[in-house]
DNA sequence: AGAATGTAAATTGTCAACAATTTTCACTGA
DNA sequence: TCAGTGAAAATTGTTGACAATTTACATTCT
């Protein structure tokens, strides 16, 4: 079920739609984090005036993406590795509370869309086809999350992981790790089909703590 | 090593002071869960004008206090019984990462104010006094959060808290359950002492689940 | 040359007014 | 009686202007 354009007008007000334009700036690489926001120049850009960007930036500062500093404005959240560190904690708990709600309640067809997801996966390793694996596996963790029916856990998760993508605006995952990640891979959806909420739980929070140690060992300042 | 006056007002902006004006004003109950939000009212109490007024409100909307419907305001957030299950879950979860984290970090004089902190609850609990115990436990609770050393997750963690008592706006705990939520307290503090990592993680989620479910007996429209 | 100082420019913080939308409520007609 | 209608009032959304503060930079002094 689609809404029209008009209920979709409705439902979303000025500054949310500003909120997700700044965010595609940041996340785009645009603004690099650390970097002062002229609230001038995006008013300017947006052809708006400054009281709407001043209250999506308030917004994105609530969820970790900026950073507001009295009299001097808005800057781009800038993650240290450890704060990075401790946001793949924190996603690793919920990833795996996802993996555990999703084994309690994940329907027949729900399994086969798991399945297609894995099978899809594999032959993108098989092929080392890496563009088509991250596409993937994106999708794969969001239909795990969703499929929590969690709507409070899948609104942290999102946000976590938005804002893992200031720790160096890079990408966070690497050709070499393909197929490590994918091993794990396999091990969660056992555990999903086998509808095994505990191994779920495992599986998926290590998943994330592995992924955070595979980042972690190609930096050089971890302390 | 307290900040001075000055200090505080550099680090703190109007909106930043107004968000947690308007946090108390929700949370005492004056605003109840589902009422809309007037900011001329707002405005008038507080003496400013309204532009400062929609920076906090929005600000409370990303985490979770508030709700903004586009052209008709900000209402204050009404949390359903399944609502507060969720959030019970991804509560539970972060806090046992909480135990798990203190588990692994915590000093041997942390050690000994946890056991203040025990010793305390057991006079309370032996001498029924609820009030003072009901004190404590939050002090407890923050105690551990703030142990495990990870700002993402004392931030989410505290978010969650507020986000709870939007549920039905009334205490969290009854005096029936203060005995079998010591109880708990005693097998998360002896994991910890152990720094048994593991065993922190699931007594520290089990007592939040379990808590849910102590809440969630009480009320008898749960689904 | 380099640190310190003072002034100008730029930027943020706040406000009051206006436009757009929703809500209220008296009125009408079946 | 009550659903429908339509203006009036109230409320939200947005703007441009002004005040407060910070930043940039040229000047001075050691």
């Amino acid at each position: 079920m689609t809404l029209s354009a008009v209920e979709i007008l409705r439902s979303q007000s000025l500054p949310m739609v500003l909120e997700q334009e700044i965010e595609r700036v940041i996340l785009s690489g645009e603004f690099a984090p650390g970097d002062r926001i002229n609230e001038k120049e995006l008013a300017l850009r947006f052809g708006i005036s400054r009281g709407p960007i001043r209250e999506a930036l308030r917004s994105m500062d609530s969820s970790g993406l900026v950073e507001q500093v009295p009299n001097r404005g808005f800057f781009v959240r800038q993650l240290s590795a450890e704060q990075a560190c401790d946001v793949y904690d924190v996603r690793a708990a919920l990833f795996g509370l996802a993996g555990k709600l999703l084994a309690e309640r994940i329907t027949e067809e729900g399994i086969e869309k798991l399945k297609s997801f894995i099978a899809d996966m594999d032959a993108a390793v098989a092929s080392d086809d890496f563009e088509s694996y991250v596409k993937i596996n994106f999708e794969f963790h969001e239909f795990i999350v969703a499929g929590g029916r969690n709507a409070s856990l899948a609104q942290q998760y999102l946000g976590l992981v938005k804002q893992l993508r200031l720790y160096r605006a890079r990408s966070l995952m690497h050709r070499e790790s393909m197929q490590a990640s994918h091993i794990e891979h396999h091990a969660m959806a056992e555990a999903i089909i086998a509808r095994d909420p505990a191994r779920a739980l495992a599986t998926h929070t290590r998943h994330v703590e592995a992924a955070k140690e595979r980042l972690m060992a190609t930096v050089t300042d971890l302390k």
